[in-house]
DNA sequence: TGAAACATACCAACCGGTCGGTTTGTAGAT
DNA sequence: ATCTACAAACCGACCGGTTGGTATGTTTCA
């Protein structure tokens, strides 16, 4: 069974190398012939792995997908109060950042090719709903326990989604123009007391 | 001089055309003859006005640049509280979402560029800091006058504008998923009062 | 008439994808 | 252990089609 090995590690070093270019280039000025290249294999290997160029597209989707949801699941299992995880989350933002770093410019692809492919957008979509259940459930047990006001908890979240993605797509553009990461903990901040001055 | 008014329809056509087929289809996927054949000229007159697809592209960045910078330069001139002002802008943001539809992917295609080609982030950030010197001008004066309390106010525009820029790239994944512009004015509203409880 | 504005025909380069053939790995027979 | 037989994995030349860009000719108008 040393073939599945080879296998996967062929599928692998395809998926990586498609990862690498897609960011660096995009996805239509991207050739297959280049991630081949990167990767290390002929063109017959890559249409032996994948049907398509956008099947490998759809694959490194799915597996985005997937690598978020097991992050997302059985983390921050419910220490602390809601704000104080809600708090934390947000402490955490900069290692997201940093460790998604590779693959930022990726995400923005995957989001600019949504808008145009229907099977991508409902992928993309599926991962955004799923981010905004896990606010709302947070910002209900909040609300539950009495450390959150009682607002409308989809609403909340998706104020909450809002800030998180417009703060990433304003770190891709602009990353060396502020510290991000203490700006996402601010903002959290800034949300639970409000801006609003005395009257 | 009838010639520049000839001048000035062509190119104009181009560019319109060229707007409608890079939002739908992006701007790699976009071939220099399907923005001819939308503007209804050759391609002679296509290279006789833009030295290249780039050119244009960055014709388009510019365009919309100094239109929003109209846009925002003698608008709102200073009627109500600061925090009434930034009700009033969330208020708008329906019709600027509405307005600005058919560009709506466009803006996506500018960030998206922008992140691999340094003179067009450079004119995307130019933008994004008109933006936030504007909302952080309208927040010191929220401060100065009282209705809003003494946060930084550099660190509360980029919260702002991390809302706004959240809420537009969220709508353009799912159009239809919710109210988008009820959302901006309740997350403003929510922005103000805070989501913090009791304690 | 001459310069500006546009049209037409064309090209080299590249693209995603295919295909006939070759290598590699391995299960079973001996 | 070694050979056989076969399938999985891989190679790279090749194809039709498309692309951004050019070269050259034609119209329009001051």
């Amino acid at each position: 069974m040393r073939n599945e090995q080879r296998r996967e590690e062929t599928r692998a070093a395809l998926m990586e190398a498609a990862t690498q270019a897609f960011s660096e280039r995009g996805y239509d000025a991207t050739g297959v012939a280049e991630i081949c290249r990167r990767a290390g294999v002929s063109k017959g290997a890559f249409y032996y792995h994948f049907e398509s160029k956008q099947a490998i597209f759809m694959a490194l989707v799915a597996a985005w997908l997937s690598e978020l949801e097991q992050a997302l699941g059985p983390a921050f299992p419910g220490a602390g109060s809601a704000s104080d995880r809600l708090q934390e989350l947000s402490h955490r933002f900069r290692d997201v950042l940093a460790s998604q770093s590779p693959r930022v410019t990726l995400i923005l692809e995957f989001w600019t090719q949504a808008s145009r492919n229907e099977a991508i957008r409902q992928t993309v979509l599926t991962l955004y709903r799923a981010f905004q259940s896990f606010f709302e459930g947070l910002i209900q047990d909040g609300i539950g326990e009495g450390s959150l006001r009682g607002l409308d908890s989809a609403v909340v979240s998706r104020v909450v989604l809002a800030i998180a993605s417009g703060l990433f797509f304003q770190g891709l553009l602009d990353p060396e123009g502020t510290d991000w990461g203490a700006l996402a903990e601010e903002s959290v901040r800034i949300l639970m007391s409000g801006i609003g001055g005395g009257g």
